[in-house]
DNA sequence: TCTTTACCTTGCCCCTTGGGCAGGGTGAAG
DNA sequence: CTTCACCCTGCCCAAGGGGCAAGGTAAAGA
């Protein structure tokens, strides 16, 4: 055997990749050996294919997928490094999330000792309006720019109509947004006047309801912390037993810029059917 | 039906969780539903079980395992925060360990294009030393303390014993180490005079050999920058096709607290049978 | 009352990245 | 010649579901 091939054992030990490993990699093609032995199918690794294997095995440490490592490594080290750099990037901003996640959850749990101060939740009487409104399904990494845009698309077209818009902008969840999932949300301006429908902005009534809401300072209006109000709104309707009639939403009512982070910035509300006993 | 019972499809809308999944986590215990129609075999779950099943379904968006989402979920709120906390800081220090591993791969990537200045690997005539060792398997996390417990384990024994070290401390590499697989490492501090082997202690003979060589500054000396002069070593080897006659090792030759980041600190060393025309 | 429609059930196969084992062939050294 | 370390293929298994098929059901509308 030529001294600069190496069994599938021997090429395995100096890579840290199981023979298993390799024989996988073989089918997916992603790293072949340099020759295999017709009669007996034994896999010859070249030397040369030792620092493929390497990165290969170090990437896969850290946990990305072959068909990702195999898009990483194919053509010259210079677009790979590009590349990894991207997919670390994203890796990142992964972990930035769920760290907020894991507050927002370690803070639930921990509420029954050191007990957060749940918001209040009022019900609030919300006459009926017409609202101009883009629906799009989005997840939650892009939910604030998909709003942003939104809403200036909109409140462009209402003012281009000579209508007023209310001051208000809304977001009706029709699904869980979650940095992993997404869902259909329907972004809303509510307005006075008479405005023609255009391109995806509908034009809808939307009908008087009472609203469980708890009022969220801008402060705290951030991913996912903000699901702190929808579980006090959730616990609200549970208790009182109120019977839900439509999406949660969120109602913003004044300007981020114009507020300071103790200011009230939102309300997250449920449309309810209030019973007769719940004082409205 | 109660109203307080849900089908599996308006239970999994509100805690975004599938039917496929809220199935899988029946039959594994996770979250069994409050009752089971005997007729029609349909699932009914509580409202008082969409806070569980959220939380199962904000764990499960952090990649926790579920057999792990059931440990960090038993018993009390307050617990259950202190073991998500462990768990997200395990999470942490493997990003921490991974952004490394990226940083030395990029630079493996560019050193085409900016270019890093190699290590220079020299040929090291290195005596037939007596040496006390310990073996040990350990993972890249636990490398530096098991390296540092042993080396004073065995500092002692030769103190004790009258024996006079040489001042260097030696670590084996018989395998991979790195952050997710262990693999064994043979750590020794060679001496002169006579010792007896006690416990995991062993007394044996290194003998004399030639060792391509890499000499690393205390600064560059952590995971995985150090794999860089491993490679130069290796690129070496192989451009002066010299055989490999032993295990990769790190020899330290200086006193971490009494140098400076650019002081050489470590050979990155692997013992070759030198050629003819390779000068030794 | 019938039909439609949206749900629900179980069961089966699929994905990915290997680990582990059985049954059998091979290469080299003693 | 035997022994032992390797190597081969093929099969089953894991987690955490996705997707589909075949069939039962609940509720609303005609």
């Amino acid at each position: 055997m030529d001294v600069r091939e190496l069994t599938i054992g021997e090429f395995g030990r100096r890579t840290g990749l199981s023979a298993k490993a390799l024989r996988l990699y073989e089918v997916s093609g992603l790293l072949r050996p340099a020759s295999v032995d017709p009669a007996t199918g034994y896999r010859r690794y070249s030397t040369e294919q030792v620092e493929r294997a390497c990165r290969i095995s170090l990437l896969r440490q850290l946990d990305m997928p072959l068909s990702v490592v195999a898009e990483v490594l194919a053509g010259d080290d210079t677009e790979a490094a590009i590349r990894l750099d991207r997919w670390w990037q994203a890796q990142e901003a992964q972990t930035r999330s769920r760290r907020g996640s894991v507050e927002y959850l370690r803070q639930q749990l921990t509420q029954g000792g050191p007990a957060r101060r749940p918001y209040a939740v009022t019900l609030l009487d919300r006459p009926e309006t017409k609202v101009a409104c883009i629906t799009r399904d989005c997840d939650q990494q892009s939910l604030v720019p998909t709003t942003l845009a939104c809403a200036a698309e909109i409140a462009t077209h209402l003012r281009g109509s000579g209508a007023t818009p209310l001051g208000e902008r809304w977001i009706l969840f029709h699904g869980h947004v979650t940095p992993d999932s997404e869902a259909t949300v329907e972004i809303g301006l509510p307005f006075s006047g008479t405005v023609e429908p255009v391109r995806d902005i509908a034009i809808r009534v939307e009908p008087a309801a009472v609203m469980a809401a708890a009022t969220v300072p801008r402060g705290d209006c951030f991913y996912p912390k903000i699901m702190l109000a929808y579980d006090d709104v959730q616990d609200h309707i549970r208790e009182a037993a109120l019977p839900v009639t439509g999406a949660p939403r969120e109602i913003y009512f004044a300007e981020w810029c114009e507020i300071a982070d103790d200011d009230p910035f939102v309300h997250v509300a449920v449309p309810v059917r209030p019973t007769n006993h719940s004082g409205v």
